[in-house]
Order: structure tokens, then sequence, then C-alpha cells
DNA sequence: ACTTGTCACTATGATTATCATAGTTACTAT
DNA sequence: ATAGTAACTATGATAATCATAGTGACAAGT
């Protein structure tokens, strides 16, 4: 592709975060990154994406300052990434792309019963179903106060990438 | 770009969503045909987006039955573009990423004061800021409830694109 | 000491999506 | 007959992504 005109200098909030987000290989890292799998050849694996891919996005994600790089020890050296806050609040973007997946994307019983991931709400315990507001205590949802719970077939299917 | 591996096919719901909305012309389509403008020109004018590649997306949103096309008028037929229940439902996904931008995405003063884009709830006329939840009163919040009202910065830049 | 293994990448050459510019088709208006 | 508009399509150049392979730094095992 030629240069890619730059969306960034637009002061539409959507264009800006096209920028970033329109990009196939970023939602798949972020996703990853939001499961807390962080380092990368995990990353790569679960993605299927090329390894200089994952090495020009996440350096991509570092510099736009929505990924950190740390080393997780020393001797080798061996570095993993992690969402700052920039990054995190990022959770609302994929949490809806998530939804609108679960109501849409799914012929009739591709995932079993129920959806593809289940989010419980970690206060309460509630499965929260596609809200944004926790239906069992009413408590505004952001990422940290839910747990993803991958359904049955789903699980199979990482199982089988990481393999 | 070879053929890219295809994202369809697997369970998860944010990959899903990202074979569709990991691009930027996808993305920038939608966000036209959220704020109503549904004509091809327009689109092209204002996404600054090549004719093919709008051709193209927009192809692809009809097949995926998000985008419908419609003849407006007949000698000469013309056509435009609108939004499915299936894509209405993207507004979720393109409201986070505003509120993201909004909150992240702009240096201090850049979109003078407020927010690029206000967003309003018809039926009580409270200012919403970035809220999925009416602050005035109380009611769940999607397309078709907010109208979006772009800064003076931003409809200075939108009138220059289209001029 | 030497092989094997792991992690996090980088290199190379082929493919193809997107770009910039221009042209087309089908009609209306003057 | 000429000019204009809407909605595209065609062509050739450029560069992002692909598939496959290789690298560097270290650790563990024999």
């Amino acid at each position: 592709m030629p240069k890619r005109a730059n969306l960034s200098d637009t002061l539409c909030p959507v264009g800006r975060s096209a920028e970033l987000l329109g990009d196939r290989a970023v939602l798949l890292i972020l996703r990853e990154l939001f499961f807390g799998r962080r380092r990368f050849e995990v990353i790569a694996a679960n993605t299927a994406l090329r390894p200089q891919l994952v090495s020009a996005r996440l350096k991509l994600l570092v510099t736009e300052g929505i990924a950190e790089r740390r080393a997780y020890q020393e001797r080798p050296v061996r570095h993993d990434y992690w969402l700052t806050d920039k990054g995190k609040a990022l959770f609302e973007v994929l949490y809806a792309m998530r939804n609108w997946a679960e109501r849409w994307a799914y012929a009739p019983g591709e995932t079993g019963d129920g959806h593809a991931i289940r989010y419980i709400h970690r206060a309460c315990g509630a499965d929260v179903g596609t809200a944004t507001i926790c239906p069992g205590c009413g408590a505004s949802l952001g990422y940290g106060d839910l747990k993803g719970e991958p359904s049955s077939v789903l699980k199979a299917e990482q199982i089988a990438r990481a393999g």
C-alpha cells in the first residue's frame, strides 16, 4: 500500500480511533492483552499473526502509550507487554465488539447454548450477558470488574491453536 | 497484501468483529452512515477515501447485511446506502471508540472546550457526555436516542472537506 | 564442551491491497 | 450539442502483509 492518509490529524474522534483500531492485528493483539496473555510467542500463536506483524504492532502500541514493555526476568532478559490506563480504557470498545458479534455474528446454535464468552461480574457473581450495568447489582461495569469465561467450544479452539 | 487469514471462522466474538471492523475504510464509512450521510460521493468526500475503496467496502457492507442499497430516485436511477438493524447495532462500538478518543486522543484544549462531538439525549435534552445511561433521566442510550453535535472546530473541518 | 531448546524477534522475496490519477456510463439541464 | 452530476471502474505504482526461514542471547541437559 502507499502511504495511507493519516487520520490522526482529523478532529473527529471516530477518525482518531480508527487510525489505531482500524487494523485487524491491533484488535487481535488487544484482545490477547485483555485476556491477560502478555508474552510475544503466546500472542503470536493465539492470533495466528506472523511475528513481524506482532512485533510491529506491539511497537506501535508502546509508542502510542497503550501498552508497556516490561522485563519479567533477567538472565536471560525477557520482556512482556502490559496495558496502560490508556490501553485499559479500550475495554469498552472491545466489549462492544464482543457484544455485537454475540448477537449478530453467529449462526443459531453455533456457540452451543449461550454466548461464546460469558462475562461474570466479579463483585456479585452475576452473568452480565451483554450489559454495561450489572443486572445483578446495578454496578457499572469496566475492565477489571469482569471475568471472561470462554464457552467450551471456544476453549477447545484456543487449546488447538496454542498446541 | 497476500490473502489474509480469515477470521470469520474463529469462534471468538472479538475475532469475528475484527474481521469486519479491523479496517479503517469500513470504520470511516460506518461513521458516515451513522451521521446520516448516505450518498456515495458524500461519503467519499468526507472520508477522503478513493472511490474504488468506497465502492468495495460498501459492497462488503451490503453482502454482510450491514448496509442496504436503495434507489432514491428513478430516471436517472441513483442509489444510496442505509444501515440495517445489524448495522445500527454497531453504534455501541462506534460510540465506545468516540468515547475513548474524547478522553485519550486529544491534546489539552485541542477541541476548544468540551468534546469534539457532543451527544444530546433527544428525549430529555441532556448532554450525555460519554455515558451509556442518560445522566439527566436515567434512560439507556442507543442509536436513535442521541443527536451528535460536532464542535465548532470539527464542523469547520467537515465543511472544508466537503467544499 | 556440545547439542538441544526457548524466547523474542529480524530478514527475504512474493503477493496484493491501497494509492493517485484518469476515464466511463447513464442520464438531466440549458 | 455541450456541459454537468452521480456513481462508479481502469490502470499502473507503491508498500503492507504474507510464508518461510534465520538470528542472538541465554539455560539446561548429556
